[in-house]
DNA sequence: CAAACAGTTGAACAATCATTCAACCGAAAG
DNA sequence: CTTTCGGTTGAATGATTGTTCAACTGTTTG
């Protein structure tokens, strides 16, 4: 996808609102700031991904645990902890042949508060 | 995907913490309210349609002009306005042959904010 | 040391989804 | 009425992505 194309090629516009588009264009984020938002919303929009975090805020759980709770399989569950791994929501600590998962921080919570708010209309 | 199964049958763990598997449980989210998150997520996490977002938060844009600020077709764009509109993140008015799009409320605005942030490490 | 187990990983597969393309609708202009 | 233009829509296509499967690592236990 190419954004903000400087001589706007796809837009079949016969009398484009020039001036609106120049100063919306000025006020957008840079490019690889919507990417980066994007890709940290991703995270959060799959369901399994979302019943992990809920599932790992409290007290830590093992990757056995979490399986067993949504009824996964241990890779699939392991799948899904790298990816929250790699953005910052979970850390783990690892105990004799067990992994201990927990939320990263308290910011991931006040996040997903405001989307419950937001689907109760 | 199963989630919360009563006979957990995919989990190969021999000793799973049983205490702690059903502590969590208790406190789960109802099934469709992790759908409903994920579902809410998965809007925010297209670089196409945080660009939108973006492009709206300010004074209403007409779909032609929002192509051609985001360097797409009329096609591309009125697809992913149609997903912003069933969502209830926009909203839009028609005036003589365009139809100007307009963020829905400022509540958005404030997730993403609060994302933005996150973001900064 | 060998077996068993918790967890990870990469490839393969299936499903989801964004964009393109073409046809279409409705309003405005000739 | 016909044409033109802004916008929508559905099917097709290509890319992304979640889960499965099998193999593998590292730790514990016999």
């Amino acid at each position: 996808m190419h954004l903000f194309e400087k001589n706007a090629p796809a837009c079949e516009c016969d009398e484009p609102h020039s001036d609106v588009i120049e100063k919306r264009r000025s006020v957008m984020p840079e490019e690889n700031v919507l990417y980066d938002l994007a890709d940290f919303f991703k995270i959060f929009g799959d369901s399994t991904r979302m019943s992990i975090l809920f599932a790992l805020d409290g007290e830590p759980m093992c990757v056995c645990d979490v399986a067993a709770l949504l009824g996964m399989t241990k890779s699939a569950v392991s799948h899904q902890l790298k990816i929250l791994r790699q953005s910052d929501l979970v850390t783990y600590r690892k105990s004799g042949k067990n992994v201990y998962y927990t939320l990263a921080d308290d910011h991931v919570k006040s996040i997903i508060e405001m989307a419950l708010e937001h689907i109760k209309e």
